[in-house]
DNA sequence: AACTATTTATAAGA
DNA sequence: TTCTTATAAATAGTT
């Protein structure tokens, strides 16, 4: 339709190729238009030039993403990607292996084993026995961890019992010297001025001992 | 185009509509296949009437999955990122309670409580044994049974022995009867052909006691 | 589904 | 790109 009859083949020349792009890229839209309102269709289209550019239309009643799911429902192919695919698999495996996990945690709480055999029963009874054990063991250990620390504390605490008397014995002694040392100047000062040389006031020296 | 104008509103008439969607969605495809051949562009186009039928066209070079993809790349925006991000939320979620349900039942086997509080070995150790109390009354529950059966299946031999010992006894009982009737007839052919009448051969009825 | 009068799309040119 | 216009193509209404 124009001037001339043209053959459907890849137009050759870029810049005649491009316009007539351009022109048929709107027509078609249109077209996609005026059918989706005509009668009621849903439309989506997405055109990429050659260049690498992209033109979208999709019709006012829809998405793409609505679109694209239904395209899913009605062909029953998936348009996204492996992951999606994986993702969906890897969901099912986990919830299996969650239920198997979920039933082996009621049996062993003695929940829904009205089914079980009596080789299975004999299994179980035997890991909760050994469950058991190892529970009752581990309690053990920390009794025995809690009473060492205990005696551990009771040593520390006796030893410093022992320094602290022994500081304070010392600072008994100082006492006493120092008590000994003010009389001894009450004396000499009892004695009036013919004491002839100066004395140094005692200080105990209380470093030592903090 | 077409023997008079019409105005770009929806066709009321419903067989007018499907025979116009018909025409022109052939048309679009065509158009479609026109440019992707003319000037080398890749067109997809997903059309659904409202019927619900679906018809699609994707150029030669490419698929409706490529399309995607590069629409991804081109236009940032993922048509299924929702589902997607639904599905690794749910993947994780699932993982999470997968690890925990583990390290209950490990907890349950008496691994990994070492780092468990004392408060915490306590309940494990009441939960193990309510669980061992559980597996035991099953246990019982099935010997019981068992007894029940044996029980039956013994008070059933002991009723078939019985029914069997009475045939015994009514067979013996036939075979003498048997052994008289023959002695009586040797009795009287002894005493020559004086004999009057003919004799019916004895037949025991053994159907009644099979 | 086929026909055809008419509208619409568009190729070529400006 | 856009406008123009001759002509090809599409299609609305009809059969």
């Amino acid at each position: 339709m124009g001037r001339g009859k043209i053959e459907i083949k890849r137009i050759e020349n870029s810049s005649n190729r491009q316009v007539t792009y351009s022109k048929r890229r709107n027509g078609i839209i249109k077209k996609a238009k005026e059918i989706s309102v005509l009668c009621d269709a849903k439309v989506s289209l997405i055109i990429y030039a050659s260049s690498g550019k992209m033109h979208e239309y999709c019709s006012d009643s829809t998405t793409l993403a609505d679109m694209l799911e239904q395209y899913h429902r009605l062909s029953g192919k998936r348009l996204w990607d492996a992951k999606h695919e994986n993702l969906s698999n890897e969901v099912d495996r986990i919830k299996k292996e969650n239920d198997s996990l979920q039933i082996k945690l009621r049996h062993l709480k003695g929940e829904d084993i009205t089914t079980l055999t009596h080789r299975e029963l004999i299994a179980l009874e035997d890991a909760l026995e050994q469950g058991l054990a190892c529970v009752r063991h581990q309690q053990s250990e920390i009794v025995k961890t809690h009473r060492r620390n205990h005696k551990m504390l009771e040593e520390e605490n006796k030893e410093l019992n022992f320094i602290l008397q022994q500081r304070e014995m010392a600072l008994a002694a100082e006492n006493v010297k120092e008590a000994e040392y003010y009389q001894r100047l009450r004396d000499y000062s009892s004695q009036a001025q013919s004491f002839p040389y100066r004395v140094q006031p005692f200080q105990p020296n209380l470093q030592d001992h903090i």
